[in-house]
DNA sequence: GTATTTATTTTGATTAGTCAAAGTATGCTG
DNA sequence: CAGCATACTTTGACTAATCAAAATAAATAC
């Protein structure tokens, strides 16, 4: 079995992965992993050698495919469990991240497997983000319309929220744009970089331009 | 946090306690921790020096009340999980144990607070074992008896089975013997080593005097 | 009460993962 | 294209947890 860092090394490439031969840079998994550079260099290296990713030198990596099913494994646990925490034990989708963040790497397939079954083969998590099936195919995103391209003032429902951090979590609670919440955008000003939407059952909402890239809309 | 590393050397000991002043021996823990002794005796000095058990040379270890106290919040969520994987997600009560040895370190106490409510705050585990409750306060075994102690031909009811290894909880599942079923003590015969009891709605059955003490009765 | 066995401790080495800080490419800027 | 900033890699050191094997202490045997 592979240890949790590996896990998460693996998880993170996979997430940050922008396209079929794009090849993830140091700082970015530096950053997101939360080390120095310098480990996440040393840790490629012997993941590379592993054969679970291709690392060119001051290039980036890429995941081999034994890596990306290594990394949609634990991508399924995280957002099964996720979405197993909010369904059946009732906690709150903003703070479920964490929390998943430390199971997935101690919940074995015999247990996920009883999860997927008790809640009925969820396609998504409480986020609206895809779960891997158990074959390891993961939905298409099929690079979703998010409220900086969408049309104006056509009805729409937030689909997915693709930030986990607290902060943006906690607001997008508190001003109801949790997935399924029904809208319309009003206006956007690129010069001062302000959204405007009005919320079905809900007032008007201003929001940056980056903010709004993280919703997603159908 | 505590590593999971900690928490086992810390639960291991705990379980392995006989009594209010009994110094559990090294021989003891590396047996059960499946390390060498020298390995033992180098954590328990660290764990000394974090002030969580007392260690004297050559005579074994004790938990300190903060290691206790860590050793029961360990044993809470291991038998908590226990329960939450067969009452919830319908696995298979002897399989559940090495389950919950991984999930016990992995589950916070908001997810754990939410598992004993959903449970609605259960006493005990699928193998009947106590479960501590949320003040550390683990209720107490009172020495219960067995089927090696207890009087003969009278009915009784499985409380407990203090063994959770594969092979003898496969044997209990395949008997029946499981926490619940009824059953009496038919004879014991010391010199072939074998007690022979009946089962209720199930037929007679011989096994050896160490594995009778493993089961508990009321 | 010396000798042997058994339990424990010590010592030296190893692996995974990490950091700090120095070194080296790459690419941009003027 | 020279100079510099940025990104990446290297090096040396550290911690947690482990093992193998040698050293030591305690218990038991005779």
């Amino acid at each position: 079995m592979a240890t949790s860092t590996v896990e998460n090394y693996l998880k993170t490439i996979l997430l940050r992965t922008e396209g079929p031969d794009h090849m993830v840079p140091m700082g970015v998994l530096a950053e997101a992993l939360d080390v120095v550079p310098g480990t996440v260099t040393t840790m490629v290296k012997s993941l590379a050698e592993q054969g679970l990713l291709d690392h060119q030198a001051r290039q980036g990596v890429r995941l081999t495919d034994s890596g990306r099913r290594l990394a949609l494994e634990v991508l399924r646990k995280h957002r099964l469990v996720e979405t197993f925490l909010v369904r059946t034990l009732k906690m709150d989708w903003t703070e479920v991240h964490e929390e998943a963040e430390a199971l997935e790497h101690a919940v074995s397939e015999r247990v996920l497997a009883r999860i997927d079954e008790f809640l009925g083969h969820p396609a998504t998590d409480p986020h609206g983000d895809p779960i891997p099936d158990a074959n390891g195919h993961l939905a298409d995103d099929a690079e979703a319309a998010t409220l900086l391209d969408c049309a104006l003032n056509k009805p729409l429902r937030v689909t997915r929220i693709t930030d986990q951090s607290t902060d943006f979590l906690a607001f997008v609670q508190k001003t109801g744009l949790k997935p399924g919440t029904r809208l319309r955008v009003l206006r956007r000003e690129p010069a001062s970089g302000v959204l405007h939407c009005e919320v079905r059952a809900g007032g008007e909402i201003a929001l940056g331009l980056p903010e709004a890239a993280k919703i997603a809309v159908s």
